[in-house]
RNA sequence: GCGGGUGUGGUGAAAUUGGCAGACACGCUAGACUUAGGAUCUAGUGCCGCGAGGCUUGUGGGUUCGAGUCCCUCCACCCGCACCA
């Protein structure tokens, strides 16, 4: 029999859904091992060759965790909610619910082609009820939360009005939004209505009015990880600075605890480098600054308060309430137009134009409260109202943004550090002595800081500060395809609907756009109303809603009582390894993170991390070929004789070129265009030309992996995936390459028979050389796996294979082991071999081989000889030669007398087993 | 500008962590078998050189008996952040 891939696939494929090969048990006798991938966001396109790539990764884990005798969780499901399902909804009117059906239905086909041991009975989708019932519930469980910084952990709000009640906003401790100060008489004394608002400050889920990313294209809000370079991530479309009433999750409160927490895991530094680095944690203090004749103040923040002597002016941004409150009427009209010029400006132009020196002076001065001296207040958008206080004390002399602003508007600049002559820019450095500074005089940068601090508190100017770049996450987009908020208004407050009542459905509309007065489509359902009579929140939640607990939810993925009970989440506890796209890097990980910790926080989690080891899987790019059509003409000269001609180059697809020669018939059949086109070839072939570009349609250039296997089938597809190279690296796909390996599994099947294509597995002993083939791999695979070496390992096979031929083997001793050690990879073939080893069952459940060290035992080992570094010649010694043996085998060996003749030997260096160097002069 | 990463044949890449650079593949060349080859098998294949031999891991330097690997300098590319006070 020959290998015949497509029947053999089927077949197993079949048999493991059957028999729910796959499908896992809380089972306490077994430790647990949790591989998860991130799932995928199902679109039209199908996947592509690059989308398996993290899957079969984790695939190969998995299997071979469960080799190890793990009980391996390994799910799947769909992020089925969002953007580009409801642009597409829009376009062609059908209801995303039915496209992302399709998609989903298309997505598993193209899943279990590939023959991956998911345990489907575990498959979630985010936009189905029964799932984002359990979002909705999350959401009501934030919202019935505040985040107490003295314990670092959520609490109930009924907890915090308990306090309010006794205490007013005495000794609370906790995130807010702004700042409130009330008594518990005060407190009592409030209306419903005015409680709540008040309570809204501190919910870790809260409406409130904020700076937000408006994108008018889309029609919707942003989150700040969803706005790149000032642009939406999807679509690219400008995005503006807008203040509105928004929902936002208080994922601040975790800053800390979001931080620290990255010191444990095994994610690569790079990775954690880009959240620590999106937390943005500084140190610094907030300071008080007098306005002059007049009882305000301005409270700024800064990381460099020992340079507090230097501070010339302030500088306050222009969204900045305080701005109104500080312009002069002479200054007014001209403040006025500099305010309407930046909120004009989109995020991008704002950053595309960092050069160009812009601000007003308001009119007002402040007073810097150690040199008593009257300094400018002005304002300019390169201090932003949503960082720090909105506002900051310059430093010309010690800050280059500063110091640009003042050497354009001519403002003082007085040097308080020594180190540097700042005539032509300015000295931000943290190291020299302070000067002009009064009572720091003389202190190193570090120590000034700690005095002038200690200065500032004692004086009652400001205190200690620790500030985070990290923002709020905005949590309502004013977009139909998102789940519900479960929220209804009574007054214009906003009051949560009962556990009973989830999940809150999503409405049937007629059109999938805002209505004609600007609101959310939503407002488009008829009747829609809570109790018939409470308006619901128009807004759906975001993208990530979805997908920040959905690792849990697997864990326990058809409880319809509970997210997730108890006994699922104390076994499984939380994800082993997790594999994806380094894309997620600061939006997905960080609302992951937090909504972990908040639910461990509240009983329903057990980890404080949910994703212990982290890889993120490089993208498989593009490789696109080109013809090169002669300008004004119908005629393409290959490649090679390109030059002899002005020419122009034209993407062609890939699927019709083989080692990059053109199918000519194919090409002419194309395209209506090509059907008379004409050729210059070279040796009787027209030669493409090829480049590494992104994956995509528009390039033509797209390998879908249904047709890789149905030519070359899922484990060869599975093996040269791996086979390219590491898995953290990106790579250019290439088809040339496949043959290659799927030349090896036709090897790795030959062992199994005869020339003649008959079993032919015999039980004789094995010899010592083929058991130290067979046990060199077993140790290599061994290793390799665990280090996600795979392209490694899978070079190894091909090694054993090549030799095990050469040594003609087929004995049972030899080939049983070797179905299991390639079966993680190709779990196909090697459940095939296993059954005609006349095994029954299927092979994932045997015990992963481990190798004996007695059958690697050399006799004798090859020693290259080096005169000076340079190797001449090797020499066959006993492996248990001595150093002394080795050397004088060195030295006295004929070879070496020509290469040290004229000079001496100085020195031998002999290491056992290694080499050996001898040094002559 | 700041932070992180990567540079090795024609191509994808390996190198036991300081010990024979280029394993394993692709591609290419020659040959065998074939009606045929986009099948299979054999041999060769880093570069220069007829050869002896020399050179070679982005550049230049250093440490070492010995450097792709460690240290310093510079260059190129990729990723993240970017008026974050």
């Amino acid at each position: 029999m020959e290998y015949n891939f497509q029947e053999i696939e089927k077949k197993w494929q079949k048999y493991w859904d059957e028999n729910n090969v796959f499908e896992v048990k809380i089972n306490t006798e077994k430790p647990k091992y949790y591989v998860l991938d991130m799932f995928p966001y199902p679109s039209g396109a199908g996947l592509h060759v690059g989308h398996p790539l993290g899957y079969i990764a984790s695939d190969i884990y998995s299997r071979f965790k469960r080799h190890k005798g793990f009980n391996v969780l390994h799910p799947m499901g769909y992020d089925a909610f969002g953007l580009p399902a409801e642009q597409n909804a829009i376009q062609t009117g059908r209801h995303p619910a039915d496209t992302t059906k399709e998609y989903i239905a298309r997505y598993r086909n193209q899943l279990k082609n590939i023959g991956f041991s998911y345990d489907w009975s575990r498959e979630v989708t985010t936009s189905n009820p029964k799932y984002y019932r359990w979002t909705q519930w999350i959401f009501t469980q934030l919202f019935k939360h505040w985040f107490n910084n003295k314990t670092q952990k959520a609490d109930s709000i009924e907890n915090l009005i308990k306090h309010f009640e006794k205490f007013g906003t005495k000794n609370i401790d906790a995130a807010y939004s702004i700042e409130l100060t009330f008594s518990a008489d005060e407190w009592n004394n409030k209306s419903e209505k005015e409680k709540l608002l008040i309570l809204s400050n501190y919910r870790l889920a809260f409406r409130a009015k904020t700076m937000v990313n408006w994108c008018p294209e889309l029609g919707t809000v942003l989150a700040n990880d969803e706005v790149k370079e000032g642009v939406s991530v999807r679509g690219g479309f400008p995005v503006f600075q807008k203040e509105m009433d928004q929902w936002s999750l208080r994922v601040t409160a975790y800053s800390e605890r979001l931080l620290n927490g990255l010191d444990e895991l095994e994610w690569s530094d790079s990775l954690k480098e880009i959240q620590r680095n999106w937390i943005g944690k500084s140190s610094g203090a907030e300071v008080y600054f007098k306005i002059a004749d007049s009882e305000d103040q301005i409270l700024i923040y800064t990381t460099r308060p020992d340079t507090i002597y230097g501070a010339t002016f302030m500088v306050i941004a222009p969204e900045s309430n305080l701005v109104q409150k500080l312009t002069t009427k002479s200054k007014k009209q001209e403040v006025e137009k500099y305010l309407d010029y930046t909120s004009k400006r989109t995020e991008r132009e704002r950053i595309a134009d960092t050069k160009s020196i812009t601000g007003v002076f308001t009119g007002s001065y402040a007073v810097n409260p150690f040199t008593e001296e009257k300094i400018p207040i002005w304002t300019s958008d390169y201090v932003l109202g949503g960082y720090g206080t909105g506002a900051i004390m310059a430093v010309p002399a010690h800050d280059s943004r500063d110091y640009a602003f003042a050497t354009h508007f001519g403002l003082k600049i007085i040097q308080v550090v020594e180190g540097a002559d700042i005539t032509a820019e300015s000295y931000d450095d943290k190291n020299g002595k302070m000067i002009n500074s009064g009572i720091i005089n003389g202190l190193e940068v570090k120590d000034a800081i700690e005095k002038i601090i200690n200065e500032i508190e004692n004086k009652k100017l400001g205190a200690r500060k620790i500030n985070f770049r990290l923002r709020d996450a905005i949590f309502s987009r004013q977009r139909y395809w998102g789940e519900p908020f479960p929220i209804y208004y009574k007054e214009g407050v906003p009051y949560i609907i009962e556990d009973n009542e989830l999940p809150l459905l999503l409405p049937e509309i007629d059109k999938f756009a805002p209505t004609e007065t600007g609101e959310p489509p939503l407002a488009r359902a008829e009747n829609w109303k809570y109790q018939g009579k409470y308006e619901y929140e128009l807004s759906t939640m975001p993208g990530f809603a979805g997908s920040s607990a959905y690792y849990i939810r697997y864990m326990d993925a058809t409880n319809e009582e509970q997210f997730v009970s108890p006994d699922a989440v104390n076994y499984w506890r939380n994800v082993d390894f997790y594999i994806g796209g380094i894309e997620h890097a600061v939006g997905h990980l960080i609302y992951a993170r937090f909504w972990n910790k908040f639910l461990k926080d509240i009983g329903v989690t057990v980890e404080e991390e949910p994703f212990k080891k982290l890889v993120n899987q490089g993208m498989i790019q593009g490789r696109s070929n080109f013809v090169y059509r002669i300008k004004n003409t119908n005629k393409f000269v290959s490649f090679n004789l390109r030059n002899d001609y002005d020419i122009t180059p034209i993407h062609v697809d890939v699927n019709i070129v083989h080692n990059d020669e053109l199918d000519i018939e194919a090409f002419k059949k194309y395209s209506p265009d090509f059907e008379n086109a004409e050729f210059i070839l070279e040796d009787g072939k027209y030669i493409c030309g090829w480049e590494i570009e992104k994956m995509s349609k528009s390039k033509y250039n797209v390998v879908n992996p249904d047709s890789i296997i149905e030519q070359y089938g899922a484990d060869t597809l599975r093996l040269y995936e791996m086979f390219l190279g590491p898995i953290e690296q990106s790579k250019p796909w290439n088809t040339q390459g496949i043959e290659g390996i799927h030349r090896f599994l036709r090897k790795f099947w030959r062992l199994y028979f005869d020339n003649e294509y008959n079993f032919n597995v015999s039980d004789e002993k094995a010899t010592n050389d083929e058991l130290k083939v067979l046990h060199r791999t077993v140790k290599k695979l061994n290793e390799d796996i665990e280090k996600l070496s795979y392209n490694t390992a899978i070079s190894e096979m091909m090694i054993c294979v090549n030799n095990l031929g050469t040594l003609k083997t087929n004995k049972q001793e030899i080939l049983e082991p070797l179905v299991i050690l390639i079966s993680p990879f190709a779990p196909h073939i090697a459940e095939e071999l296993w059954q005609k080893l006349g095994k029954s069952g299927t092979i994932a459940d045997e015990d992963y081989p481990v190798h004996n060290d007695k059958y690697l035992i050399e006799a004798t080992v090859n020693y290259p000889v080096a005169i000076n570094g340079k190797t001449r010649f090797t020499i066959e010694l006993p492996a248990d030669a001595s150093k002394d043996e080795i050397e004088k085998a060195a030295v006295s060996d004929d070879r070496i007398a020509k290469y040290i003749e004229g000079t001496q030997i100085r020195k031998v260096i002999v290491v056992p087993k290694r080499m050996v160097n001898v040094v002559a002069k």
